[in-house]
DNA sequence: AACCAGGTTTCATGTAATGAAACGCGAGAG
DNA sequence: CTCTCGCGTTTCATTACATGAAACCTGGTT
């Protein structure tokens, strides 16, 4: 207990609650304070309270709970005109049609990437990347990417931390970030998902920092590593176009 | 006093400052606080929370906070497949296609309702409808519909409600609300926006309750009464559909 | 330099969040 | 039909913890 937490205990839990419903969108009481830890009595009135705002609404059948409709309202609001996801999506689909695989967007939050965009190869065989999806940093192209950018602290701390997987070397991680950084892309094949290769490329913001990372995936089959590496620099170009739109 | 509430304060007060957001989607410290009229140190602690758990985050030149990315998220992870503005989407487009005119859907929250879905006429002269909107339960054809068919309780609640617009009759409203019922449909010209018109229909779900309102808009001009009163029978078979779909 | 308008931190105070326990209630089981 | 179990709801004593006044920073203006 060393230095006094500047939060709010209260509504820590509640967003936490809230955060539940990424995992599953109906959720009983007694399952979320069982997945929090918290007594049901605490949680029925958090739950009330996010209830009486809108936050959540209850299956009048079933008795769970759901996201409401204010979560989807705040979103609209957020998303209008300015989320980058909605801008860059054109120069996505330019380059999805210029490659023809599927291209992403990732952000780094925390200890974690997520795609916040996504178009689809529309050859038979291909990758299909769900929009919203949270993946570790530990493994993929676009993950090495957003640790080889990261500012130096950030990366010390996201590779000492103790959920880093036992699976993952540490030191080879390591080398390969200098690569990155030098190449300025990442590949990875079959890393996450088995058959699936893919290069990525980081875009940067007008300050010089890593804003996402761009990628391009999708089967080995047709992607191998020399053709990943001949893919680098039109992604570099498409990345820096869109580094100009954020 | 009387009965004791079961809620949380301090998440509540984090709730409305996450609110605040849908009518700026910028804010300042102080501006929330003068905002919800708390003082700026306990402000200051909600937001370091709601910081801390990624649902605001702060421009870092202007200090400014806004939605994070948390709220897209959970926003992502409730509307996949299951929202019913996505499901509805096509049957909404085909409607547009064959009036011509814009098709809005919308949705009751409390003592207003809110457009969760809309597609735009394509003609050159068009009415313009924002998805997100919030918008009054006093006037306008769709607004209408939801509170002829709401519960009779519901209904006198919303007429008794002390911020019932002066300039809207309640006895002239409550008249209307009649002949709704029984045609099926309602119609609105220039009431909410002037130059505009249009007509609603109820969609119903399975257990014959509202569900929402359809409403298909576009400029006076073009729109009579008897016009909209034409196309009330094709919004009906429409919304019966659709009242399959939810 | 003096000021001001933010934001941040500290701290004493007592409100209000907490969780144990008791209550209600419907669904199966026997 | 009663019993019991699981789940949601309510009550209540306790004190942890949220609160807001005030002091403290900090960078920008006059």
């Amino acid at each position: 207990m060393e230095d006094r937490k500047l939060t709010v205990r209260a509504v820590e839990r509640a967003l936490d609650i809230l955060l539940c419903f990424t995992k599953s969108k109906e959720l009983a009481l007694t399952e979320i304070a069982s997945l929090i830890g918290l007594h049901k009595s605490t949680v029925h009135r958090l739950m009330a309270t996010l209830e009486d705002k809108g936050f959540v609404v209850r299956n009048s059948e079933t008795e769970k709970y759901r996201l409401g409709l204010k979560i989807w309202e705040l979103s609209v609001h957020m998303s209008q005109s300015d989320d980058p996801a909605a801008r860059l999506l054109p120069a996505m689909e330019s380059l999805r049609d210029r490659l023809g695989e599927t291209v992403s967007l990732y952000l780094r939050d925390g200890a974690e990437r997520i795609r916040i965009q996504a178009v689809q190869s529309n050859q038979a065989i291909r990758r299909v990347a769900q929009v919203g999806a949270r993946l570790p940093l530990s493994v993929g192209a676009s993950s090495k990417v957003l640790v080889a950018f990261a500012a130096p602290a950030d990366q010390e701390e996201l590779l000492n931390a103790p959920d880093w997987p036992e699976s993952v070397d540490r030191d080879a991680y390591r080398k390969q970030l200098v690569d990155i950084i030098q190449d300025g892309y990442a590949i990875s094949m079959e890393e996450r998902e088995p058959g699936a290769a893919a290069v990525a490329v980081p875009i940067f913001d007008r300050n010089g920092k890593v804003a996402a990372a761009l990628s391009m995936s999708g089967p080995v089959t047709r992607l191998s590593a020399e053709k990943l590496r001949e893919y680098a620099p039109i992604l570099k170009e498409a990345a820096h176009e869109m580094g100009m739109m954020i």
